[in-house]
DNA sequence: ATTAGCACTCGACCGTTTAGAGTGCTAACA
DNA sequence: TGTTAGCACTCTAAACGGTCGAGTGCTAAT
């Protein structure tokens, strides 16, 4: 058996009520929709019956109605995947509204993100910090704080990315470290990180003189992308509106996840090209969100792939509406952020 | 008519009863403890019906056992707080391992200071940052950006606590900016915040020339103790272990106070001394929180009180595990911290 | 191919009953 | 006078049975 035009529509009008509702579909009710013409409560049943052995619906017991399957919200996504991700001008307006722009660091840049995300959405909002490797070098500095040490900054486009005390050199004054500083801060500046750990690398060599202190600039450089990457989540409490997290074990496991940083970040996981990764239920690859959908996308700064932000919720999540909120806020921290970035 | 040592043991009784059990009292349950003596049922029936009348026991119904008044666990927290708070060796060390002493930054140690006490007490905490007043400034530090911009960064003992670009007057060098540096630090370091402010306020009128880039570099030290104070929470998730927040809405209200930075502030504000703040049902003052109790306290830097340090969770929560927790994380954080300070 | 009709299923809801935990009161007791 | 055994009473939670209604699957007619 195939799935037709009809079975299609049907099955979409099934995820569209569900979604709203959260309870079985009967086959009298879209039966009364205009949008699937005027079939019968019968003949809708039957379309239900083979929709069910091709495994988009659920039974939850004889006599209640169907509800969608993994399998139907995955077609469903991929049907508004296809089409535009236009948000309606209210809803970019109160998004605007909630995301604030004029926060300076950029902590809080991500943190507002997923505030307003998580605000206009209902779900909750988790947003990475962006990736060191989508920044630049704007200066190394080392600020000396007492004999034989030092702070050592790097500094990009868009803030601080690691500060660190390291050890230097005994002979070392404050203002040997200015010239220090200006010297690396001539060599790297403008460059990507990547393109910074290799010319450190040649500098390294080339001044075996101050060998330690390079050595443990080198090495702070390095940990810059390593470092776990930061996240933040808006709208937690927001979990708790909807009836699949009314038993409490279930919405403590997930928000467990959401206060473990490597789970939630596995869960965040999204292709690299902007374009939108979408989990749902059991496809999260984890017990603990086994009711639940990840939406998720990457942001970029400039041509780089930066960050990831994403929505979590019920698998009977209103992707219709996530799906544009991202893409605009999506496009929005991107262009915030790169502006920062040249300013 | 006065409450007498029996009943007050009687009180006791029903509250320890009560906070493990969640489970309205009944008199046999009491007149069944060793400790209480061998008293009838009945006879504890007549001093429970006292204690109600007293205002320290409630009745969800006639035929329900009593349950402990908010101004029967005041008596019985002002009691925990007239004796010693030692934590047993097992408990100290069960922190001692979750408390990672490793962490380099002072948000990772407050995080991870959140994380233990949560995960040892099994209720959410909330610990604050520590205020810059409690700091001594170490360096003062202009980075160059671009032209006419600056990095400004206050540098204390325990990191960097404010950076900002500034706007510098257009004809300072590099070199300038570092001699500036140097400069304030020199006038600065060791000082204060408070101290800094004011000496500030006579180096701003000394040099009249550096007028433009003085008064930012002021007015970013001015906002340092300004800034909203940073919160760190631990255990949201364990929240829902407990019965009392098995009602989804209930559960919503408080998890959204611990997501809104002012009211979690309002909430943990603390006695200024070494000592501890407990908040029990209504009177946090907040609808949202009714059903819950906060138990804070201060923690130190030196001799300056620096940040808060507590745990929510359910009025009938363990006082008597929480305080003598709190009491050692408390000074493990102080000692952490200042230990930083010197290093 | 569609649909009206009908028997059937099953959870939700309601009123009733029952069991049990707990109370308050009284009268007896030390 | 304080304590306690005893008992009637109260109230909830759980179990039970009946009814309702939403929904299904199937059949036969269109």
């Amino acid at each position: 058996m195939q799935i037709d035009d009809r079975k299609y529509r049907i099955l979409m009008a099934i995820i569209d009520d569900y979604i709203m509702t959260a309870m079985p579909v009967g086959s009298r009710t879209i039966s009364k929709k205009q949008a699937i013409g005027g079939l019968s409560s019968a003949t809708i049943r039957n379309e239900m019956s083979d929709l069910e052995e091709l495994g988009f619906l659920d039974q939850p017991h004889t006599s209640a109605g169907r509800i969608p399957s993994s399998k139907a919200y995955r077609l469903y996504v991929e049907q508004l995947l296809r089409g535009a991700h236009r948000l309606p001008p209210e809803e970019a307006r109160q998004l605007r509204v909630h995301f604030d722009r004029r926060a300076r660091q950029v902590e809080d840049v991500i943190l507002g993100a997923a505030q307003a995300i998580s605000d206009v959405t209902r779900y909750t909002a988790v947003v990475t910090l962006p990736k060191a490797q989508a920044m630049h070098i704007r200066r190394i500095q080392l600020v000396p704080v007492a004999e034989n040490t030092a702070l050592l900054l790097v500094v990009t486009d868009l803030g601080i990315i690691k500060d660190t005390v390291i050890q230097v050199d005994g002979q070392l004054t404050p203002d040997h470290l200015h010239e220090i500083s200006n010297m690396l801060t001539e060599q790297l500046s403008g460059l990507s990180m990547d393109q910074t750990r290799e010319r450190m690398m040649e500098i390294s060599g080339a001044f075996a003189a101050r060998r330690h202190t390079l050595k443990g600039i080198l090495d702070a450089v390095e940990e810059v992308g390593q470092g776990p990457k930061d996240i933040m989540v808006g709208g937690r409490a927001n979990l708790l509106h909807y009836p699949e997290y009314s038993d409490a074990e279930k919405a403590r496991a997930v928000l467990a996840v959401l206060e473990t940083r490597d789970k939630l970040l596995r869960l965040m996981q999204a292709a690299p090209q902007m374009a939108f990764t979408i989990r749902i239920g059991d496809e999260t690859g984890m017990p603990e969100t086994s009711g639940c959908s990840v939406v998720s996308m990457t942001y970029r700064i400039g041509d780089e792939t930066a960050g990831t932000i994403g929505v979590i919720g019920p698998t009977r999540m209103q992707y219709a509406r996530v799906i544009p909120v991202l893409d605009y806020m999506g496009k929005a921290l991107g262009e915030l952020l790169s502006d920062q970035e040249t300013r």
